[in-house]
DNA sequence: TATAGTTTCAAACATACGTTTGAATAAAAC
DNA sequence: GTTTTATTCAAACGTATGTTTGAAACTATA
């Protein structure tokens, strides 16, 4: 069989310069030769070991994917094992904390898969589109279903505006896409520690969702 | 000179095209020959017109630009004419106002415009990196600045914070860019009718930029 | 040490890219 | 009506793209 140290060697170094390479530029604009001199392979490595530049693609998602799925979900059976109906500070905590031990520790990827997903969010590639959902729809109705049982004067739909608002912020927060940086010259917040992020976060998603309804 | 009906009908049917295909495919996804086939015109146009690629992307967004960086301060010029303190509703109401009147207007591109800004946002060209703050500059300073007076208890740097997260929740929603669409294979709240973002949008807003200081 | 399997590599593949050309056509100016 | 200018067009430009090839180098098993 293959996994030789080398060899996985150097699939995970491809798996890693592709993974920046696609978060700055964007999965057309990174081409397999800019991805296999990053990482100090020949050009016919990467489908050697991963078919195509498509699958590459793939395989940088399929890599962050389970982990973070498996924390996320992790998070909020801890939150309703010990409290059968969270309160809304409760559960935008459990959903911030994951982010921020994703954040936070390099072996998930950091905020590296944070940015990726950021990315993703409005370059949507047909890869994504039929591998995101199977895995992140339970995320998705766990989270959304918790925090509508904690806001009981909102509708269902009100509750999927909020968790759409929620997760805006949340993901260009922590992935650092300010509309500050972007827009002036000299952008006076662009601090990107996830701790400081999740501070001044909490209090205004909190406040934000439990905020009247506007029907 | 130029600008014969005819001639001006190319030019213009060529960013129509760009604009569209920009906001679904992203600069380097969107070909040439993809432009001018969905124009109807020849490749050659593009180069004629606006000499390369590039500067077909510079026009696409100054087209844009002006329009709605007039109407924003035009909106918090009023506000700020009929009430010397506005407060946090009134200046959050001004701003998602702006918002409104671009995604309504076709005019002024519509939700088009926002779309692209959104994508812009993640997806940062050169081009706009030397271009947007010197007209968007000023919005953000007016609008950062009336909802600090209007904040007294936060500090500056939370007010940026703040309206980081306004930024990011209100660009999504109005450009649809849903973590729900992505995630999920049904969507409960994909409705992208400007109207209905707004209302569901303002007490989310409202409530997060008036909650008590973090720290 | 010989053999089988795995991984690397330089070179070439066909195709798509953004751009340029120069002639043909249309419009405007005189 | 003739000359000038502006616009369109098919074809070709050189370069970059993702991918494939087949031999070389390496690693492991026997």
């Amino acid at each position: 069989m293959a996994e030789s140290a080398k060899a996985q060697e150097t699939s995970v170094r491809i798996l890693d310069a592709a993974e920046l390479l696609f978060i700055e530029h964007g999965f057309d604009g990174t081409s397999m030769r800019m991805i296999t001199q990053s990482a100090g392979v020949n050009i016919a490595a990467v489908n050697y070991y991963f078919g195509s530049k498509d699958g590459l693609y793939r395989s940088v998602f399929e890599r962050r994917t389970e982990p973070f799925a498996r924390l996320t979900i992790a998070n909020i059976d801890e939150l309703e094992r010990n409290n059968a109906t969270p309160d809304v500070h409760a559960v935008v905590q459990a959903f911030i904390k994951s982010a921020l031990q994703l954040g936070t520790d390099p072996a998930l990827g950091g905020l590296v898969f944070v940015k990726l997903l950021a990315r993703a969010y409005v370059e949507p590639h047909p890869i994504l589109k039929e591998s995101m959902p199977r895995r992140y729809g339970e995320v998705v109705r766990r989270y959304a279903g918790a925090l509508g049982r904690a806001l009981p004067h909102l509708t269902e739909t009100e509750v999927h505006w909020r968790f759409h608002f929620l997760t805006s912020a949340m993901f260009s927060a922590f992935a650092g896409n300010n509309v500050l940086r972007l827009f002036m010259e000299h952008p006076v917040t662009n601090a990107r520690d996830p701790q400081l992020v999740a501070r001044n976060l909490m209090p205004f998603l909190v406040a934000g969702l439990t905020a009247p309804s506007a029907n």
